[in-house]
DNA sequence: CATGAATGAGAGTTCATTCAT
DNA sequence: CATGAATGAACTCTCATTCAT
């Protein structure tokens, strides 16, 4: 008696979420090359064959993590994509990567690596292009449409943001991401005619317009 | 026609040389499990069998790369650390910091990979004990004794480096780095009472003393 | 609503005779080896579980692929056995013989192969007897109580009907067979004292000027 | 002190051809699909992972293959091409090919089998192109500029030697592969002239009672 | 009876490492 | 000191076979 089409794709998405999740914490914590199927299959708990029913190769499981994980990051940006407020967007979206950070820590730390590790991948052109849209989208999304639009402060902000990622990464939980977070936050989501209520704090920074690129 | 001893040493150095740099290079963009010393052998023009005059393993070659940049490191944070005075130390050091990310970028990028991955390497406990305590030292040095010492902003300093220099792996020479390390060190190298001859800046930054670890 | 038996054992040949043709055209196009059960399944239109329903394993299906065929060919010879003019047999008999070389080409096919091939099978020693003894009986059966039995000129006529069906498999359709056929059977099944009668034998040869491929 | 360029070439050399005529026997006798490399290299005296520094995959040793024997076959071929006559230059070339065939037996072997499994290679549609002029310029060689050339007759000789190859195959030694070249050479060799000068064709055929087996 | 997910032994292939020269 | 042929363990991947449904 054969299974019924929906059994089949349950045992199917099952061993799937299993086989990536696995992938997922090897490739990010030792590195693509350095994790073999064998260990992916033990830390999922399925045997090596079965592995190959889902993905054809090595680099499908990457890539598969990596579809996920821009995937994710598209559903967040859609979210706050019509907030009007830009500060407000502003705040809610730091609010959400540095939530993501340490939810999804395991993604973070893959994309970071990769997004600079050109050449790791077959592919790798192809696949730069599409980080980089990725991330000019965010920065526009994060920084369009202030009052105050400087190029040079949003390209900041999002490093700012890189770096604890980086940092996260690398210390753990005893990396105050919190306190930076609220001090961030503090700092870039109020808008200026507010701050000048109280002190003026714009002023040294407005006035240089370097040209970016 | 036996030769020198010096002249053997100069060959030695210079064949070690184009193995360590060769091996960076590959380390850096492809990772460390996807380089094999066959390739690292072909770029850098010697023979397989060369390199393990030089090097017990493959791991050594990494181990040979960090101690290097440790190393580079050091002198160079030796080379301010007598600096009187703190913004002015500030300064150079940053200065410093992003001549290093173009010129060195490729031990850069494999510090930055490597300062994550704990697990890429055998012993990668007492690596990261040593990077952290590299970077703790790095942030000391940097923010030590400024007159108002807020670890939050010291460590917002160092993401903020880091950031760029991960924004810089990603996209190379199109990244403007050099804008950005102006306008960082307009703003984090300037002494709070030179600024507040202009403006009060200070004032919102130094009430959040969110203890740190 | 069960069904009844014969349906049952009809459903079941049906399912076996797929199996076997797809593993037939497989087996002689790509050989046993680099043919995968999968690959049966598919071409056969079956699922994979389905074939162990059948056939104990891969090897058991190759077998009973060969024993169809030997049951063929035993038919075939059975039918011509009783023949009392060994001429008109063996012409009745070549003709069987090419046109089952086209009409089951695969089975031949493989046939000629695994004659070829001892230890392609495990127990290939009983394999290789077997068709040793099936060929001889053949040759007896084609030139057994000609008047003139010369044993040299049995082979070489057997060895033309492998020749030509190793020619027929190579090349398919294009290899005029047919022309070959008529031209062996006349040379072949004419009695001597027929021919001696006759006119000198080149002369009937050359009139055909049958057009090659 | 590093070996000189010959001295590889000659260990090289050496390896290739332990590797090539261990995989052509297997391939011969078992099949392609059903010969491992590890078994190629048990039966070379070398180490698995040898093979993969001469041939950059289990399909390229069975090109190599294939190579030489062509080449072989070419040598075979130019050094009978300035024969004038044509009769001797046929028994020459025949006597050649049936010595060729118990002495090179496993190409020959290889290549019966691989010349009608069209799909076992991967780019099958062009081998059997190659395999293809290759006959028809055997058979053009073999029977061109007779005095009475029937495509028909040089066809038949064509398929006599094949299957002549093919029973030789299965038989081996046992098989009367001599007494069937004198008889055909007789047969086919002969200038018509000389043949109708003499006596009717089939008394010199009876008179070699050669036992078979 | 029929399905395809799952297994694991073993296939093909790579690669760090050794060593004779 | 320098080479690359050689090794074998470990890797990626395939496939005959099993089994729950």
């Amino acid at each position: 008696m054969p299974r019924r089409p929906e059994q089949f794709e349950e045992l199917r998405e099952k061993s799937r979420k299993k086989i990536i999740s696995a992938a997922l914490e090897l490739f990010a914590n030792k590195g693509y090359g350095s994790t073999s199927i064998e260990s992916i299959a033990r830390k999922a708990g399925v045997s090596k064959g079965l592995i190959y029913n889902y993905y054809r190769d090595k680099k499908s499981i990457l890539m598969a993590i990596y579809d996920e994980a821009m995937q994710y990051g598209e559903r967040m940006m859609a979210e706050h994509r019509d907030d009007p407020d830009p500060y407000h967007r502003r705040k809610v979206m730091l609010e959400h990567v540095f939530d993501m950070t340490s939810r999804q820590e395991k993604y973070i730390k893959l994309l970071l690596i990769l997004s600079m590790q050109h050449g790791a991948l077959k592919d790798s052109k192809e696949f730069a292009r599409k980080m980089f849209k990725r991330n000019e989208s965010f920065i526009e999304e994060l920084s369009g449409d202030l009052k105050t639009n400087d190029p040079i402060e949003g390209l900041l902000l999002d490093a700012l943001i890189d770096g604890i990622m980086v940092n996260y990464m690398r210390y753990g939980d005893v990396y105050p991401m919190e306190a930076l977070k609220e001090r961030i936050i503090k700092e870039y989501c109020t808008p200026p005619d507010v701050k000048n209520a109280g002190v003026a704090r714009k002023t040294n920074t407005t006035k240089h317009k370097i040209k970016q690129r």
